[in-house]
DNA sequence: TTTTGAGTTGTTCGA
DNA sequence: GTCGAACAACTCAAA
């Protein structure tokens, strides 16, 4: 029997892989293939954050591939030349993928298979990326949903969880064709190495994911509910990189919480909050399936008119964690340090971005890019946009956030921003979250003067606020 | 086709 | 401090 390729891509792992569970199955030879595409048209190019991620990973599935006897195989450039060159060198006969979603990869996947098939070969695809793929969940009038509740409800109604699939045992190994050196690709900084931050946070890996997933369920997904929007708290699942990955997938996450959930108790529960966080990652795959111009573009054209102003040095600013309003800049400053944001902080950050100084979403959106281990082009467009109120079921313009309340809310003590902005950390509770009220006497004693140990507010959030209404108004009745 | 109820995550104001 | 209403209209999804 002639050899099988599995192509690695956005399903980092041996367990719960239909593609390399069917390919170990059909008892051909098998070569593990990842492919690091930067060539392909419109596929984007991986971010930092991303970057060092892939590494974690790749450098941890090739280790759980040698422990079944099989040798991933590295390659770089186009995959449409890519995978036949592989196939030619090992004369396999069929080669098996997981499927992407996001409309780039798409097309590269389409062109990869019409080339394979032209040369007489098999090409076997899979769903594991999402609960549901898109086109999947429909509405009555057989449209695809553009309002999450009932999406979610949908969803429900249809999903069946399908069985697992159990890590293949010894597969047979296909011929060790020649493979780059991960070390070779420079997904890791080097000069200057600023990853020291993420390697102090994260572990790649899909035995990393599902530590992380027991470790979530035994301890964590109960109060997810109540605790999620709190980032002074360890209540995030911090999942997301590895769902990203794919070093664990949404079906695995599924199976653990679904059975938590009990029926009769009232209210949302943990588990349920979960899954529910779970199908907003479906809703914005389905989003950018259905909207391919929503990478770039406004989802609701109106807000192709909205007057956003051009402002590179409070973009700076808010990048660099100085905007003044420190839940804004510990939010951003643990995104610089972590690769990562708390989600409460995000919408902050980003409506801050948005409505606060009227910065096109855009520049929001390729900023988390750079810099989110967790980095998803569908789950970070859809975000942005919803934010922005340019998005499918998007808040309303006027809920904007005010950057103290909010941080009085949901980081009542402090704790979060003492963590992130330590210059302010001796300030009283009272005027943490509010350093410019401060009396000079309590900013003496906590030993701050603004301006030079913590910037002054960049706006004023009351007035910025009526200007950010006044740009929607004229976007409305132009 | 028309109608109806509802829409992740908010803020401000005034009683 | 706490509560309810207003914020503005529009679009979506299902009956």
């Amino acid at each position: 029997m002639t050899p099988v390729v599995v192509w690695f891509r956005r399903d980092l792992r041996l367990h719960d892989n239909p593609a390399l569970a069917a390919a170990a199955k059909s008892g051909r030879p098998v070569v593990p293939l990842f492919v690091l595409d930067e060539e392909s048209r419109g596929v984007r190019s991986l971010g930092g954050a991303s970057r060092w991620w892939l590494h974690q990973s790749l450098r941890a599935l090739a280790g759980d591939l040698v422990g079944l006897g099989l040798s991933l195989r590295l390659r770089r450039g186009s995959a449409s030349e890519v995978l036949p060159e592989v196939v030619r060198e090992t004369g396999a006969g069929r080669v098996a993928w997981n499927r992407c979603y996001e409309p780039a990869s798409v097309a590269r996947d389409t062109k990869v298979e019409t080339k394979l098939r032209a040369a007489g070969v098999e090409v076997e695809s899979y769903a594991a990326s999402l609960l549901m793929e898109p086109g999947k969940v429909l509405t009555g009038q057989k449209a695809p949903y553009k309002v999450f509740t009932p999406f979610w409800k949908r969803l429900r109604e249809l999903y069946r969880m399908p069985a697992p699939h159990p890590a293949p045992r010894e597969p047979a190994p296909g011929p060790a064709v020649a493979s780059d050196r991960l070390d070779d690709w420079g997904l890791q900084p080097t000069a200057p190495d600023w990853a020291g931050g993420l390697r102090e946070t994260w572990e790649g890996g899909e035995a990393a994911a599902r530590r992380r997933l027991a470790d979530f369920m035994a301890d964590g997904v109960e109060r997810y509910g109540i605790d999620r929007d709190r980032p002074d708290l360890p209540g995030s699942s911090r999942l997301s990189p590895h769902l990203h990955w794919g070093e664990i997938g949404p079906h695995q996450v599924w199976r653990a919480a679904a059975p938590l959930i009990e029926a009769d108790a009232p209210g949302e529960s943990g588990p349920e909050a979960l899954l529910r966080e779970l199908a907003w990652r479906d809703f914005s795959h389905h989003l950018l399936a259905d909207s391919p111009h929503m990478e770039t573009d406004n989802w609701r054209t109106a807000f192709d008119r909205f007057p956003w102003r051009d402002d590179p040095k409070a973009l700076a600013a808010w990048q660099e964690g100085r905007t003044g309003y420190p839940i804004v800049d510990a939010g951003m400053r643990e995104l610089w340090h972590t690769g990562w944001m708390h989600n409460r902080v995000r919408m902050i950050a980003a409506s801050f971005l948005t409505k606060d100084l009227l910065v096109h979403w855009r520049h929001g959106e390729r900023w988390f890019w750079d810099t989110l281990v967790d980095a998803d082009l569908a789950n970070n467009v859809a975000n942005w946009q919803w934010v922005a109120g340019s998005g499918a079921d998007a808040q309303p313009f006027f809920r904007i956030f005010n950057p103290v309340r909010q941080a009085a809310k949901f980081d009542p003590a402090g704790a979060y921003v003492r963590r992130w902005v330590p210059e302010i950390a001796h300030l009283p509770d009272r005027w943490l979250h509010q350093p410019w009220e401060a009396p000079l006497n309590v900013l003496s004693e906590a030993g701050i003067e603004l301006g030079r140990d913590y910037p002054p507010p960049i706006v004023d959030h009351a007035a910025a606020r009526h200007r950010a209404l006044q740009a929607y108004e004229k976007m409305r009745r132009p």
